[in-house]
RNA sequence: GUGGGCGUAGCUCAGUUGGUUAGAGCGCCGGAUUGUGGUUCCGGAGGUCGCCGGUUCAAUUCCGGUCGUCCACCCCA
């Protein structure tokens, strides 16, 4: 050994048992409610090519890339997100698949930067996709997954809410307000950020960023301030190209109403997401309380297999992290208590009898039983010891009289009684 | 990347106004108990007081740096 001292990284997470419980118990929710949808699971290399994400992220990612240069002199990427490889891997097969396809996955991503309340180095997220289908009811679809896989793990309309957007509608909204084609960039992304910023300071920013007038920004904050489409529609509903995107916009939520989903699901045009790719329906999941970071994140993003070099395909889709949920679930209570369990726990009571305990536990293991026992010679107090510990619910007990019968001790740890049983009914 | 809090046993923490052998609870190991667990009792192991340097007769304690961690900011898939 050396004598410095091994550490993990920093950002990065060990999982222990118990740790490792409360991950498979959010994985397991997440799986199962995926492919209550009839979505198929699939997986990409944990490291890629730098190129998939330099041009195609966007500047915020890349400058939080944990990327390197490998010993091939390839640079090299840990990946920070999951859909570009979706992309890449899609690009070349998706032209000879059914659509839509239906894929998640929820792959461990990187990124490298700081670690703090709900950001380390590492994350595993759930990511569901839809591809080859630009019909609004694979956004609904969409967004439904994403909240019932909340839903599952106990989490409810009181706990969180779906804030969700459009791109289009606000790209129709701001050129009917007013705003010039080449400022809807910049527009954009002071929306984006606009919840962080003060009052004077956004209205700066969109004078001076975003090239707005004064009675723009006053038509601006009204539709910021919107939180129904009929006020949208009231408000803004004669320009012919708003009245479009309103109608299939309020197909979506009407879709999700259907689905008794509607308490989940606020209009909220404040939602733009950071990523470049976006193209239509955006949508971010928050807890009510509003402490943490958002716990998921998706949209609509038709462009981003042709970017890859792939076919064009219409795709939707969201990731979802762990840490800031597992947060949200710690803070909620809703993580179950972590408990070792075992059908079965053999006590050989003097050394003799292991043969025998070992061919009962081995019999019993074959039919699917889980079963332990002690793994050196110990008096029965240590044994039982043990098979409490492991979590047994029922311990068998092999001693000289047992042996001598063909017989063995069945005692219910739960209850405490035990009768005495012959082997064979176990074979 | 910037600023601040914190770093003492496996875990949660106490303590030391600078002074000999640094403590508790929980956990772990052993025993009470050579055929019976979860309770109880007894005993034990486990610490370079994060690391490096400075001040001092003497530093776990004061000072500086560094690393780690947490929080906030920047930013946010």
């Amino acid at each position: 050994m050396s004598d410095k001292e091994l550490t993990k990284l920093p950002g990065f997470r060990d999982f222990p048992p118990e740790d490792f419980a409360r991950r498979s118990y959010i994985q397991g929710a997440w799986r199962r409610v995926a492919q209550r949808y009839g979505f198929q699971e699939y997986d990409g290399p944990p490291l890629e090519s730098l190129d998939l994400y330099v041009e195609k992220s966007g500047d915020e990612i890349v400058g939080q890339l944990y990327n390197f240069v490998d010993k091939g002199d390839r640079d090299v990427a840990l990946r920070p997100e999951m859909t570009p490889s979706l992309a890449r891997i899609l690009a070349k097969r998706s032209r000879g698949m059914s659509k839509p396809i239906k894929w998640f996955s929820m792959p461990q991503l990187f990124r490298y930067e700081r670690a703090q309340r709900g950001r380390l180095r590492e994350h595993f997220q759930w990511n569901v996709d839809i591809i080859g289908e630009s019909s609004v009811a694979a956004d609904a679809e969409v967004l439904a997954i994403a909240i019932d896989g909340l839903r599952e793990l106990g989490l409810t309309d009181k706990d969180f809410a779906a804030r969700v957007s459009d791109r289009r509608l606000l790209t129709a909204l701001l050129l009917g307000i007013g705003v010039r084609e080449e400022n809807l960039g910049a527009t954009f992304g002071v929306i984006d950020k606009i919840e962080r910023l003060p009052a004077e300071k956004a209205e700066q920013l969109l004078v001076e960023e975003a090239g707005l007038e004064n009675t723009e920004i006053e038509a601006l904050k009204s539709l910021l301030s919107s939180t129904r489409i009929d006020d949208v529609t009231r408000e803004f509903g004669d320009d012919s190209r708003v009245a479009e995107e309103l109608h299939r916009f309020r197909q979506y939520t009407d879709m999700l109403e259907s689905m008794g989903l509607g308490d989940f699901v606020e209009l909220d045009l404040r939602i733009v997401r950071g990523l470049a790719y976006y193209t239509g329906i955006v949508f971010e999941l928050f807890d009510r309380k509003r402490d943490l970071r958002a716990i998921c994140g998706g949209g609509r993003y038709d462009r981003l297999l042709e970017l890859v070099g792939g076919d064009p395909q219409p795709a939707v889709g969201f990731g979802m992290g762990d840490v800031v949920l597992g947060e949200l679930l710690k803070e909620m209570n809703l993580v179950p208590e972590y408990e070792r369990s075992l059908d079965y726990f053999l006590v050989a009571v003097s050394g003799e009898e292991y043969p025998a305990a070992l061919r009962l536990a081995h019999q019993l293991r074959d039919q699917g039983h889980s079963v332990a026992y002690g793994l050196r010679q110990q008096g029965v107090t240590k044994q039982m010891k043990a098979a409490a510990r492991e979590g047994a619910n029922t311990v068998l007990i092999i001693g000289p009289d047992e042996l001598a019968n063909g017989t063995v001790l069945v005692r219910d740890m739960t209850s405490g009684e035990q009768r005495e049983v012959q082997r064979q009914e176990f074979e």
